[in-house]
DNA sequence: TTGTATGCGTTATCAC
DNA sequence: GTGATAACGCATACAA
């Protein structure tokens, strides 16, 4: 692999001419210019980012940590954040925090050591404190899904609680009066936040909510299967089931069509998150729309913004869910009209 | 950032003895070494990777490139990679090709460019020249998926042709004689191999293989709806259908549900790669385990053994795809026992 | 066992 | 406009 030092030989100028046409930042004579790129196509030069990185204490990459490499959600933040960064000559370093704190300092350690501009993070585990104490560190970051108010300039984060009340509300409108939920683990703030908009929407159709109709899951499929099973034994009838997250739809709908009811005449459902398979789902279920997509976009552009000092990238924080509508949710039979 | 040189200030050494105790390498005496490590302590040292990297000429790291950040199939990859190394101390570091030749040719440059230690590879746009020249490079690579023949202790990849023929003779074992197929884009080595062993299967039941029912689609959704559209036009009876991969089977139960076939009683139907949201579908869809993940994983495994010497692992390059019997096959009603 | 000195491939600050 | 030369933070051959 070439070095620098070669193409300076090669052309007959100092290393330092070399670096100024490799960098464009300062000005060099023209003829001299087409001297030293002739040299580097000769000699196949690549410039050594890590050298560069070491020499100018910028690495040009950003580094990103989501709770799980595979996945439908991370995926598409993931690529949201590599297309932005790449169009902007950036680049990405991913890790994974698998949900654990142990996990998710090391990945963060890893990334700092790696020289990174600045950290987009998906982070679960790490406290508030934990966060806020890093932000004051020297490498800027930004956080995906999560709002700490001293920090609320680097937060991107959907209104859970809307998305909540959008979810129960669809299913109200159908006509449906008896409608179960089942949450997320209620201490993480979006399952909390999420059940407060359902129950909000409960409230303006003057519905009490019922805890026997309520089943707190952990937004993995088996939470929708246990989730039904439970409510069900209740003996309290309901219409409409709304679910915290698509992978407990899924469950439920699969323990439903066990216990032979028919989605959605028997009983309608919706999720939450949109993920990729819900469309897959049979039927294709009725969802609210979580934008991790834009919003790893919206990441990119912030640190674009910021640390890259590219001005053109208008910023905004606060996202809004939005129902999907598909095919998992009809009117209720008894009140068909 | 404290440095090497400030813990060795601290701990009244020299840099080299610091560098000792971190890399563990060269022998310290007992009372220095705890010396060292208080120093590095109290300032909360880090190593800095990219200095690192730079004097040793190797990064820890190990560059991966996948066609997509999102989508099941790589993901599984990502993850299997990233477990390994990280369980071995070394990280990987992710790009993505987009399945075109500029994109893959650049993200491997980055790669190089971050002196990664060895590359592992899914490309689809890259020759079989370019890919034979860069392995004569500097870096080690490993091929996923992939099969060149000059480098083929480097590469890792299914029998496709075997996949194919299971997926076919599990059909022709449940009675079926009018067998559909929904294959790949044909330029593609998989789809060619997968085709071939549907038709092994075939011959071997002494059946011929016919045109009419064989449609040739772009392992995307859209293809199985247009593959069952094209097929039913040649009104030659079916009874069931073997896609080449998931996506499209999903497409063709959709477009079967619509033209009013029940599935499986009516047409049984086999997928291929049993991606993530293979088991989400309606019915549950038999397909061809395809083992993504583990080939990540011996992937990393051949890095883990050939470049940081470790000699536990065990490699094989050839991985055997498996039948996941699920719910979309049953016996062709005319035909039932 | 420990320290000194040099180099890794750049960038950046000086001079000229 | 161009060329020396000193960082950048660490590893390592060689001395001691």
């Amino acid at each position: 692999m070439a070095t620098i030092y070669q193409v300076s030989e090669l052309a007959g100028v100092s290393l330092a001419t070399v670096s100024r046409v490799m960098n464009n930042n300062a000005r060099v004579s023209d003829k001299t210019k087409q001297k030293v790129l002739k040299a580097m196509a000769e000699l196949d030069y690549r410039p050594n980012a890590i050298a560069q990185s070491l020499a100018s204490n910028r690495s040009n990459s950003v580094g990103v940590l989501v709770s799980e490499l595979h996945g439908p959600f991370f995926g598409m933040m993931m690529s949201g954040i590599d297309l932005e960064l790449r169009n902007a000559g950036k680049h990405a370093i991913f890790t994974a925090g698998h949900s654990n704190e142990t996990d998710e300092q090391d990945a963060i350690e890893f990334l700092i050591s790696r020289n990174c501009d600045a950290l987009i993070l998906h982070v679960e585990a790490l406290s508030n404190e934990y966060l806020i104490k890093l932000a004051q560190g020297n490498v800027p970051l930004v956080l995906i899904n999560r709002y700490i108010d001293e920090i609320a300039d680097q937060c991107f984060y959907l209104n859970n609680e809307d998305g909540g009340y959008l979810a129960t509300k669809a299913v109200l409108e159908q006509g449906h009066r008896q409608i179960a939920y089942i949450s997320g683990p209620l201490w993480k703030q979006d399952a909390r936040d999420r059940l407060k908009g359902h129950q909000k929407a409960l409230a303006e159709y003057h519905l009490n909510f019922a805890d026997t109709l309520c089943y707190e899951g952990a937004y993995i499929e088996q939470s929708g299967l246990d989730g039904v099973t439970e409510i069900l034994k209740q003996q309290q009838p309901f219409t409409a089931l709304v679910c915290a997250n698509d992978e407990m739809a899924s469950g439920a709908i699969e323990m439903l069509r066990e216990q032979h009811f028919t989605i959605p005449q028997d009983v309608s459902v919706v999720g939450f998150d949109n993920v990729n398979f819900s469309r897959y789902l049979f039927p294709k279920l009725t969802t609210i729309n979580f934008p991790i997509g834009e919003m790893g976009v919206m990441a990119a552009h912030w640190v674009l913004r910021h640390i890259y000092r590219q001005e053109q990238y208008q910023i905004n924080h606060l996202f809004m869910p939005q129902l999907a509508w598909r095919d998992s949710v009809t009117t209720p039979k008894s009140n068909s009209r």
